[in-house]
DNA sequence: TTAAAAATTGCAAACGTTTGCGGTAAATTT
DNA sequence: AAATTTACCGCAAACGTTTGCAATTTTTAA
């Protein structure tokens, strides 16, 4: 079956194709009568208008582009999840990509999106790109791009992301409100500044306030790693009595570890952890958290695109505020 | 800074639109000086087609969308990573919009579909759609449609599935070879056609092959619902030595139960469920599990898309099959 | 040398919209 | 009754491609 376009319309109802179209809209140069009998063909056709069509006329795509590193993932998920409900509240559509944390991706990606005239995309620096040159491009043609979570250090960009020092202390101030003594502290990949951010926030909060206790820091990559880590610093003969995982990633491993060896938490070991909530909330007591929330900082990203798009540019760098979430752990 | 078009490129080459066009396409006409020339200009002038322009005129978008009810879901978003990797392989692009499981959301979504003239979609049904006319509006604009996961029940329509019934029944084997006497098997929404499935394949076989085994049957809505299940039959003087979760969901709520009552897995009790394998790997001793795998069937309905595309119509309902995977829990 | 074949390139229409502008008929004002 | 305003509608160009066909030039064959 052929779709019904303007044409059909206009050639059924002996009008013109530019009257059929304002009709439509509610063109006030439109009569009353001929409006409800073209908005009556039109329902009883099933017109549809043909975005392709309207994109080439009108030089402006109802769409968004998103690149993620995996769409399989937690945070980015929720993330996802936010600014597809702003979208759809807004009119537009999503285009979705993921970089596997892969430049060369990152490079077609924004590709297909330029080809496809979006309106704007959200990024997601892949680990280790260097080159924002493509991304200058994307400005070169007025598509403005949303930085989130990894995010470049210039701040000729437009950014959100979260508050990760904040998130740090947060962390600081619950573990030595507990009076730790011994605090076991696992970070990301060092070479990411997020978890330079966090190392470094952490561990000036804990010499400043409770400089007595002993802290042993630690850099992990994956949840194996972690699961290691935490078991060879156990079986030591000195015990930890807390342990902060920056990471659902390393929070997973810790919990692995303590579970075999039959650690009660929190009273043989307390644990914090930074998430956005789902982990934590496996275990029983569930874990105590500060929670970094990927649907806010989706909303927040949202937010700033469209400021974007409607009052020219708007480069700043907002983050999302971090909270505490008491789960048994601590 | 305008876009450049194939016009600019004829313009400035003193060359047709025609021949820049078919010059760029590598098309036979095109003498290899000339098409040096092109592809030279339009490399240094960053030229992108517009895809807007060429769907008009071809009428077909290099697009597909899918429908989930819910992005942020380890299965789903596993599914999607699969589709994403070989749209990418083969040229397409994804549009993705979530339902959350709201028919009306289900309507609007696949409208957005139609005016973007998606080249197909995948579609996973919302729990309570019950009206399918609109996916027979896509077929009627020739549209293919694959649906997954929650497929409708006419085999008029391309579906692909879990083998939810052999996943029953792989977890029944391995607990009757456990030599289970009592067991605790719970499952999903009982309104839902997976439910069903799985539990009369589980029950069926069950009571053919170990009719002496004691099961309890119950149907339980949310992890939470779960957890109070496990615990009010675990409080009764009876206790299982085995217990059957069919989802990752209703796995989560027995595990916090599992350890609020520090229950030793497997000693005390058995623990089987259906999974993609990532919340049985939380645990220690990782869950053993029958692998529901979102990834493989992503593979499986991209397959089916390409055959709907290229071939016509191929109406068959294909499963992927399902592999039990020894954690340490059984 | 001339006719025919092959190699190149260009013309123009079409895809389905939107929109500035001009035109006609009806309504209102003088 | 003439002049002016208002209400309604259509023409035609444009957005950036693709593609059948015709036109031109070059090569080959006779």
């Amino acid at each position: 079956m052929t779709n019904t376009t303007l044409k059909l319309l206009a050639q059924q109802l002996q009008l013109s194709i530019s009257t059929v179209s304002r009709a439509l809209k509610d063109h006030p140069d439109i009569s009353t009568a001929t409006k409800e009998k073209v908005h009556a063909l039109a329902n009883s056709l099933d017109y549809e208008p043909n975005a392709y069509a309207i994109q080439l006329r009108t030089q402006s795509s109802k769409i968004f582009g998103v690149i993620v590193p995996a769409i399989a993932n937690l945070f980015y998920d929720s993330f996802i999840a936010a600014i597809e409900e702003e979208s759809r509240k807004n009119g537009y559509a999503l285009m979705i990509l993921q970089s596997s944390n892969n430049p060369e991706n990152e490079l077609n990606n924004l590709k297909i999106f330029r080809q496809n005239r979006v309106s704007g995309v959200f990024a997601c620096l892949s680990a280790h790109t260097q080159n924002l040159e493509v991304y200058e491009k994307m400005s070169e043609r007025d598509i403005p791009v949303v930085f989130f979570d990894i995010v470049p250090k210039e701040n000729k960009y437009t950014k959100v992301r979260m508050a990760d020092e904040r998130c740090a202390i947060i962390a600081a101030e619950n573990i030595i409100q507990r009076g730790s003594k011994r605090v076991l502290a696992l970070f990301g990949d060092p070479a990411l500044s997020i978890s330079q951010k966090r190392k470094q926030a952490f561990q000036q909060f804990m010499e400043k306030y409770a400089p007595k206790t002993h802290c042993t820091y630690v850099h992990t990559n994956s949840s194996v790693e972690a699961e290691a880590a935490f078991n060879k610093h156990f079986e030591k003969a000195l015990k930890f009595d807390t342990v902060f995982a920056m990471t659902d990633e390393i929070l997973i491993g810790v919990m692995k570890s303590i579970q075999a060896h039959n650690i009660k938490v929190p009273k043989e070991i307390g644990v914090i952890s930074i998430s956005n909530g789902f982990i934590p909330s496996l275990y029983h007591p569930n874990i105590s958290y500060v929670e970094t929330s990927g649907y806010e900082l989706g909303k927040l990203a949202f937010v700033q695109m469209l400021a974007n798009i409607k009052g020219g540019k708007t480069l700043t760098e907002l983050t999302v505020d971090a909270r505490f979430v008491e789960g048994g752990s601590m």
